[in-house]
DNA sequence: CTCAACTTTGTAAACGCTTACGCAAATTAT
DNA sequence: ATAATTTGCGTAAGCGTTTACAAAGTTGAG
């Protein structure tokens, strides 16, 4: 059952019949709804594929997410999702989960689905920078790359960022500035984004005169990032005989492990201990006191890459970088 | 860049190129080594419509999600992506919003992609069943349909769930046979499987010979999902004089809601106020006590999506129906 | 060396659709 | 009434693959 079978059971043409597909203007309506007849009685369904191989854009955009079990990656994809569908374009993801061949392979899906563009969330894209990476820039030659929270200088690649190491250095000054000493920096992800963060840090301390403290920064892989192990992990550093005043993370849930730690050890938050958070998330509403907590405004994000690839994608030229500051939501658990 | 070009770079015509690219062994070494490093050299990627054109399967799996931003949802992702991966096929996600319209389209992009089959997750496709929701029927006819937690008889859709009602009994039955007379049923999803809850909860109090009190059932919108919605509304209904000394929900964070009111209300948990979550997420680990909550196998769950839809993708027959059992994790927050 | 049998590669015809182009017929303008 | 324009439709040329079939090359036995 295909468009000819169609076009000669209705006697018009198969032209024809491709513009009632595809609701073209230059058919008489008479001939429109017999041709429409025709293909409900026969239950015609047109083939994809061969229809793909005529259209030269599907109005699609491709969403790259390394993680779709990280809720804060979980939370990008409903937004651009949401505000591409806005704009008339449907999106298709692929979650490839952190391995390099794995991530190759998603843009590679991608592609071959001809994809408008793509997005590519989070910044464990950035290793694309190194040598022997050409598989981003392979892909920028054939459709606008926009990248989310991760900053990557090329032909047809634009970047979309949050100032992580400025807000990770107004943090730190923050909790110094309210009289804390040792701050304790727990951290998840080695990325271009989590070395930021780190450095904001470490020059949060340095503008105040401190030095920076190995034994006061610790990583956390991803089978350490539950709520129980955090607090497992800051008891047996109290215990050793560590002393902190403050907690400073990458991730909000390391912050809520940092207050469950406070909790058990009797430690009253915040005036023995100072706990900020990062990304501003639903785990920070969960403590008591909830977490102050740095806000990235991942909404506003995900519309400016939205709106960065609508550009792109009309011919109208776009910032090859916008950034956005973070801000310091400040709740309960900091005086 | 298509195959044409491949071949004339590589020296070598298009259906060599061709059995390369389909691993035909039709090809000496040598020359199926030269071809891939011209593809790898010029970044080619075949394009999917053209190949799908000639074979009739793309390999491709597409996932429907009604809501990437649930944690719930999203480690569902990641469980299926992995799974599937791992037996050979891509996975596209669509994640459309619980709007009807959006769940049309969503299956309508992923059909038009062309899936050789579909996931669709949660329940909020259940609804198909009611009349006039015809888009599922005809997706059926298309590809196979795999749901999870979601029940629907119909050809060629296979459903894979985990037993709401019994769960939901069970935990009632545990909460009343450790002492407490007044439960309190929190809610949030009006779906199938939420009402299937809602239906074990009120089981497990007839089961005991307790009424159906309306005043202890209620019902959270969308809006009304976070901590400190749920502990302001539970301080409010204890503040009306309602008495409960249990509370079951239907999501984990909801019950983190109740135990952030345990805590400002200085009830003490379990002694005071029992709590069972739902979901058994990492949110169940953010409180103190951690909360005991209802494990739904999710990753149980999924590999059965997997081989159920590999199974029927490859001819053989597959249960129409799967159900397995969740499982009551007893954690602090219970006696 | 010759011929058969097998391996490797190439040619060309699908696959089902879109669309540029062209030609009638219908409509409007002059 | 004739010319100019618009509308409706058909023809045919792609789109980028796969694959049947054919051709050429290789190997080994007689």
């Amino acid at each position: 059952m295909n468009i000819y079978d169609i076009s000669e059971k209705a006697g018009v043409s198969i032209a024809t019949v491709s513009r009632v597909l595809n609701g073209s203007s230059r058919v008489s309506p008479k001939t429109r709804e017999h041709v429409l007849a025709v293909m409900a009685e026969q239950g015609y369904v047109p083939n994809a594929f061969a229809r793909g191989l005529g259209l030269k854009s599907m109005k699609t955009i491709g969403l790259l997410c390394p993680n779709a079990g990280d809720p804060y990656l979980a939370l990008a994809i409903t937004y651009l999702e949401r505000a591409f569908r806005a704009n008339g374009y449907d999106c298709l993801l692929s979650c490839t989960g952190k391995a390099r061949s794995d991530r190759v392979k998603g843009v590679e899906l991608l592609l071959s689905k001809l994809v408008d563009g793509m997005v590519l969330m989070g910044s464990t894209f950035l290793e694309a920078n190194e040598s022997g990476n050409k598989y981003l820039q392979n892909a920028a030659k054939r459709v606008p790359l926009v990248m989310l929270n991760a900053a990557y200088a090329c032909e047809n690649v634009y970047c979309v960022v949050c100032d992580d190491y400025r807000a990770t250095m107004e943090a730190t000054q923050s909790l110094l500035d309210s009289g804390r000493k040792n701050i304790l920096y727990l951290y998840h992800s080695r990325n271009a984004s989590g070395q930021k963060k780190l450095a904001g840090y470490q020059a949060g301390l340095q503008s105040r005169g401190l030095p920076i403290r190995d034994d006061l920064i610790h990583f956390f892989a991803e089978d350490k990032m539950s709520v129980p192990a955090v607090r497992d992990f800051l008891l047996s550093l109290a215990h050793q005989g560590l002393t902190f005043d403050a907690v400073l993370s990458s991730e909000d849930i390391l912050s809520v492990g940092a207050a469950k730690y406070a909790r058990v050890s009797r430690r009253s938050v915040p005036e023995s201990l100072s706990i900020i958070g990062y990304n501003n998330s639903s785990f920070a509403l969960c403590c008591e006191p909830e977490l102050t907590s740095v806000d990235n405004k991942l909404e506003v994000l995900c519309n400016a890459c939205v709106s960065t690839m609508l550009s792109v994608l009309s011919g109208k030229d776009a910032p090859q970088k916008t950034v956005y500051h973070a801000e310091l939501v400040k709740r309960g658990s900091t005086l």
